[in-house]
RNA sequence: GGGGGAGUGUCCCGAGUGGCAAAGGGGGCGGACUGUAAAUCCGCUGGCUUGCGCCUUCGCAGGUUCGAGUCCUGCCUCCCCCA
């Protein structure tokens, strides 16, 4: 296991990378010997990438390191299809206005983590729309069809769930396993690219790929897959109350971002640190190493590191002073999440129900009022008891007032 | 084409066969304990008002009934068996 020549694959191992991978010990002598292409295909299904793409995009963070070129696929065309793998039932399709608005987005934020450009290990992007939005129906069935037979296909795991678990699997998704193999091959054409990598979902995908280009272009492929990151207790990674966590600042703050990491379980912070930042493997260690109360130190050291290479050294020193002010500190933070309301409105009173609310803390009245209830609510750090209680004027300390849901919810709000 | 079964609180699973805002889990949220952790214990988990009030929910649309998730009819979707 442990035997990897290429500083490629010693890194991607050590680090927790390694899940499956075709061909081992060719890959790693090819990747010791010159460098390669290698890449990862992102579909553009949301408005913004969460941290369950960023362990992909860490991936290709460390195959830049090693030396090698990322290529990053943005999934124009196969996000059109659909891809069923791990997924136990059809998803809804998006119209091809959203999947463009998704797909800008999307680049914007490989640039934070990649670097792109024209040298020898810079990072490229290329969208698979180019290649299969112009495909001519019988022509491609003919030339790359013909290689794919059913009998194989029905055996695939992502196939096979739907079908064990007697769910639709339509025509369309049928394909998408098509669509990705001849990407690979497509990709192999155009950049000589040598190598996909993927969560261990994408397996079969990219066996299929490899074999498709043995047969039309008699070239060796290499595919490397990724275990699927979960936290400790099980649960799939990047959940929160609010939904997943994103990686654009106006879906998820710098702060709570930062947040996040501060709050995973102890068991993980070992992991993530591995996963989701470049610090060396021996300063880990030590951090891991670290017992009880000062895991909260690794814990710090991880969501600097995260929220500095997704939003900026500059943001994630503020997010770590924020923190630390409302945690630690006896002082309000202004740099806490902020909801402004109008000054007229807020002359007229507004009651604290409708102030959580708002503030997005509580999801209705009666939700605010639960919360009361269960002493969940505070306004300038004092428990709320009387759900009609009006703010104004007195609550306000240096022109905001600071809602809080639990001890760890906070959001000022700002008569403006 | 014929026969049988299923669709429940828009997070999930899942009881329920005329009185239900609807059992029970899981998950989530809050409280206690802690270290902004885990485990454990407790509370909450349709909306609006909280005065015992009103409204909206059990695939869709009608019907029977004082009253239906629960009965009847039609439709949609899925599954199984037969052809």
């Amino acid at each position: 296991m442990s035997a990897f020549r290429s500083p490629f694959m010693k890194e991607f191992a050590a680090r927790g990378h390694l899940h499956q991978c075709t061909a081992e010990a060719e890959l790693d002598a090819l990747m010791a010997k010159e460098r390669i292409a290698g890449y990862i295909g992102f579909d553009c299904t949301a408005p913004s990438l969460h941290i369950g793409n960023l362990t992909q995009i860490m991936r290709l963070r460390v195959l830049q390191r090693a030396g090698h070129k990322p290529i990053v696929v943005v999934g124009g065309g196969t996000t059109k299809v659909g891809d069923p793998s791990g997924k136990d039932e059809t998803r809804q399709l998006l119209n091809d206005a959203a999947i463009e608005a998704n797909k800008e987005r999307h680049k914007e934020i490989y640039r934070r983590f990649l670097k792109f450009g024209d040298g020898p290990t810079d990072a490229i992007m290329v969208d698979n729309a180019e290649w299969l939005d112009t495909l001519q129906y019988i022509p491609f069935l003919r030339d790359v069809g013909r290689h794919f037979t059913i009998n194989r296909m029905i055996t695939m795991d992502s196939v096979k769930l739907r079908l064990d678990r007697e769910q639709p699997l339509t025509f369309l998704e049928f394909n998408y396993m098509i669509m990705q193999s001849y990407d690979f091959v497509e990709l192999y054409r155009r950049y000589g690219c040598r190598l996909q990598m993927g969560g261990s979902d994408q397996w079969g995908n990219i066996v299929s790929g490899i074999d498709l280009a043995r047969r039309t272009d008699s070239a060796e492929l290499f595919g490397l897959t990724s275990p699927l990151i979960t936290t400790s207790s099980g649960a799939k990674m990047g959940k929160t109350a609010a939904g997943a966590v994103w990686l654009s600042a106006d879906m998820l703050s710098p702060y709570d971002y930062w947040q996040y990491w501060r709050n995973v379980e102890d068991a993980d912070v070992g992991r993530f640190l591995r996963v989701f930042t470049d610090l060396p493997l021996d300063e880990i260690a030590r951090l891991e190493a670290l017992k009880g109360a000062d895991v909260n130190e690794a814990k710090k050291v991880l969501a600097n590191e995260a929220t500095a290479l997704c939003h900026g050294r500059a943001a994630a020193d503020q997010a770590a002073e924020t923190s630390r002010k409302t945690f630690e500190g006896d002082g309000m933070s202004s740099n806490l999440p902020t909801i402004e309301v109008p000054q007229a409105e807020f002359a007229a009173g507004i009651s604290v129900l409708a102030a959580f609310t708002r503030a997005g803390l509580t999801s209705s009245n009666g939700d605010a009022r639960r919360q009361i209830a269960g002493g969940g609510l505070r306004i300038n750090d004092e428990a709320v008891s009387d759900e009609k209680l009006t703010l104004g004027q007195t609550q306000l300390h240096d022109g905001v007032i600071k809602l809080s849901l639990g001890k760890k919810k906070h959001v000022l709000l700002k008569p403006v």
